[in-house]
DNA sequence: AGCCAGGCTCTCG
DNA sequence: CGAGAGCATGGC
């Protein structure tokens, strides 16, 4: 089956997907040229899919090919993945406009024009990257992330490249830590990502009241898990459930961001990070990507352009 | 060797 | 409550 997604607004797709491969691979998200493969997992059935992008950035237009699916249910699925991995809901036109005010942001609209924060398609998937990236450096944390999707997830083949379904939460509930210090992971992020899997397996952690829940009851929700802090419910606010009024304002990331774009150098406390994100209201999370993404403009393997 | 890396928990004041 | 020490892992 081969069906079509529109974007409303611009999207540069290779700047968009570039975060899948700036600190490593992604085996469960692969990207190759400007195609973008991956499996989908729907009730116990493996549906792996490419999308292509086409057209221009302005006009964009994203092709999707399914080998095998028919139903409506699937195509359905697929084109939610699709939608939140290429940050399809956000409002681009809109956050410009605020940008355009603001002396940091103004200059990176032109040579980010059309990027898009992706949003990760599952809570399993978003939570144990972020365990995975708690207070290490980036390219060690693909690496961690990597090795337990090639252990734990389902390899399938489509368009002549492997693609890794994401781990299940039964599979990574039901692994002793051990076997994950082995690949490397700290006791901690073992213990904090068995917790994890445990709860969505139970049931006690559920994506659907996540997401229809407030930001504080989410925040609550999953820092009563042993192993996840605000840091770590705050990306997932913002890289999973794409809520825009949202500021990771602990992480180092943007701290360092904010120092270079808006403290002459220095730090700022969380508190001063979270006030003046406050001011861009439901286009925080999108500033936020693009402030990240402008520090990484100047450097050699730089996200953002292409 | 020692410090850094997109934190988290626990403990005191 | 809030700051701060302690912790855990690998890379350079």
């Amino acid at each position: 089956m081969r069906f079509r997604v529109t974007p409303e607004g611009p999207l540069d797709v290779p700047a968009t997907l570039a975060r899948y491969r700036i600190w490593g691979e992604d085996p469960a998200n692969r990207v190759s040229g400007d195609v973008f493969r991956r499996v989908l997992r729907l009730g116990g059935r493996l549906v792996p899919y490419e999308v292509h992008g086409n057209g221009t950035v302005d006009q964009p237009r994203l092709e999707i090919l399914a080998p095998g699916v028919r139903a409506a249910p699937v195509t359905d699925a697929i084109t939610g993945e699709v939608r939140a991995i290429f940050g399809l809901d956000f409002d681009l036109p809109g956050f410009y406009r605020v940008a355009k005010a603001d002396p940091a942001l103004s200059p990176l609209i032109e040579p980010l024009y059309g990027m898009r924060p992706t949003l990760a398609p599952t809570a399993l998937e978003m939570l144990v990257g972020s365990i995975c990236a708690q207070q290490v450096n980036l390219t060690f944390a693909f690496a961690l992330r990597a090795r337990l999707v090639r252990r734990y997830g389902t390899p399938v083949v489509i368009g002549g490249e492997t693609v890794w379904a994401f781990p299940e939460a039964r599979e990574l509930a039901a692994r002793r830590p051990r076997e994950l210090r082995t690949m490397q992971f700290s006791r901690n992020k073992a213990v904090a990502i068995r917790g994890v899997a445990r709860a969505l397996a139970a049931g006690a952690l559920d994506p659907s009241v996540l997401a229809a829940a407030s930001h504080a009851e989410v925040i609550a929700r999953l820092t009563a898990l042993h192993g996840l802090g605000r840091w770590t419910a705050d990306w997932f606010l913002a890289r999973c459930l794409g809520r825009g009024d949202v500021c990771p304002a602990g992480d180092l990331g943007v701290r360092k961001a904010f120092a270079h774009y808006y403290g002459r150098g220095r730090v700022p406390g969380e508190q001063t990070i979270r006030r003046r994100a406050r001011a861009w209201g439901l286009y925080q999370n999108l500033a936020i990507h693009y402030l990240l993404a402008g520090m990484r403009l100047g450097r050699p393997s730089a996200g953002g352009g292409t």
